[in-house]
RNA sequence: GGAGGGGUACCCGAGUGGACAAAGGGGGCAGACUGUAAAUCUGCUGGCGAUGCCUUCGGAGGUUCGAAUCCUUCCCCCUCCA
């Protein structure tokens, strides 16, 4: 067991806030001498079942309270979801089936178990508790928090200011949310920022019920690769951590240099003595940034591919974006013709997704064939075989021809 | 119950009879440059064997030489007052 001091410690690293930290000391302390694990709770949503960075930033940090001894439980939120968390981009979207929850709850599981000890983590949808709700019970719910109190909710607020709609159904969501953590009596709740108001909803609740409140720990939130937005899946600036091992090296290579650090921070291991260290080397100008955003690269892919992966990886992308050279495993195309028109080379082959996307790359110089850029969109080929067409910096194709 | 606002391209959003394949921004793509797929700058961003043709501004009709724009009707969204 660590001591009270220690796993504080831990615990606080990279948070943005703990609600509050005397009661998280105290929380540790009892358990520590009833040897009995916290409850840490995450909910999550059902919808998206592919892990990113941006979520193994609170994964990672629930990982850090298993190997600290306590108990992770995961709500799968397939019950709130009919609502859609009012917070972010998310938007009332339709039921899933059942047999959808539970194709995403197996996505879901597979993946968590790379950052996560499934021995550990507890899996429960709260479709089992609000889905069995009666409209009394609901109503009895409801009857626990005052509108005031839940439009005070900077969402709701602003949004009301602006004479924007706010459904009744969102102002349960808080609610339905907090009822979480009493059923399942969280010790802990984990959350980004954007779920302070949802996770203090709990606090409140948990009170309501006669239950000691949770600690809320709010970690901050991962910016995606576009360098402005959350990362998330809905806005395509995300960096999945089931993607292959090139993929998560080339994407992190495309993010903004100011990226770099919060990366480092918020989804890696270092430790504390080399995020400073790399602090220091991005003030410094004679540092290339693009040297600590390989190094991130590299760390990334290793975590979850291992290093003989990332050594792959990096050699690759090396050999394509710094050498400028073709990489070896492109896809190839076969043509039973000898001569064909480039205009439906790029489209039959995928390579655009209309004549009119194939005629701008090509007017725009972004087509190659062997290294020569082609600049006439009514030019036919002829393939002899194995020669290779690039098209911007980054798609390639070897061609074949069977005539 | 009453009054009103609105539905435009991937998204946000301007446009209220012709110069509109439709401003502007975001995103995306391409090029230049480079230190990387960063930053910056420039261009492109409905479709079509293509200096032209076809389809698009919630749906369906109509007026007009001509409609995103006017009229009718239907569908959908929202706000305010009570």
């Amino acid at each position: 067991m660590f001591s009270i001091d220690k796993q504080v410690d831990m615990i606080r690293r990279g948070a943005a806030e703990i609600i509050s930290e005397e009661e998280l000391a105290a929380k540790v302390e009892r358990s520590i001498k009833d040897h009995r694990p916290l409850r840490i709770k995450l909910g999550m949503d059902p919808t998206a079942p592919d892990i990113h960075l941006g979520i193994s930033v609170v994964l990672r940090k629930l990982r850090q309270f298993q190997d600290l001894g306590h108990e992770v439980y995961i709500i799968i939120g397939d019950f709130t979801a009919m609502i859609g968390d009012p917070s972010g981009v998310s938007k009332t979207r339709r039921q899933l089936s059942s047999e959808e929850v539970k194709l995403n709850a197996r996505t879901y599981q597979e993946q968590y178990s790379k950052i996560l000890d499934p021995e550990k983590t507890h899996v429960v949808f709260n479709s089992e508790w609000l889905g069995r709700m009666t409209f009394e019970d609901v109503i009895l719910l409801a009857a626990k928090a005052t509108l005031a109190r839940v439009i005070e909710r900077d969402d709701f607020a602003k949004r009301l200011s602006q004479g924007k709609p706010v459904g009744v159904h969102e102002v349960l969501y808080p609610l339905c949310q907090a009822y979480d953590s009493v059923k399942l009596e969280a010790d802990v709740e984990l959350g980004g920022t954007d779920q302070k108001f949802n996770i203090l909803m709990g606090r409140d609740l948990q009170r309501e019920y006669g239950q000691e409140p949770q600690v809320a720990l709010l970690m901050p939130l991962l910016v995606g690769t576009d360098g402005t937005e959350k990362m998330s899946k809905s806005l395509g600036n995300y960096i999945g951590v089931d993607e292959p091992p090139e993929e998560i090296y080339g994407k992190t290579m495309s993010i903004p240099d100011q990226l770099i650090y919060p990366y480092f921070e918020l989804a890696t291991d270092v430790p504390s003595s080399e995020l400073k260290e790399i602090k220091r080397m991005l003030a410094d100008p004679s540092v290339n940034p693009m040297d600590l955003k390989r190094r991130l690269a590299r760390r990334l892919v290793s975590m979850y591919y291992g290093v003989t992966a990332a050594d792959t990886a990096e050699r690759k992308f090396d050999a394509v974006f710094r050498e400028r050279e073709v990489p070896e495993d492109i896809p190839e195309y076969q043509t039973d013709k000898g001569s064909i028109w480039i205009v439906r080379l790029l489209t039959s082959s995928g390579l655009a997704t209309s004549s009119s996307e194939a005629r701008r790359l090509i007017q725009q110089g972004g087509v190659s064939i062997d290294g020569v850029r082609v600049s006439d969109p009514e030019i036919h080929i002829n393939i002899k075989g194995g020669e290779v067409l690039k098209v911007g910096k980054r798609r390639f194709l070897r061609l074949k021809s069977s005539a």
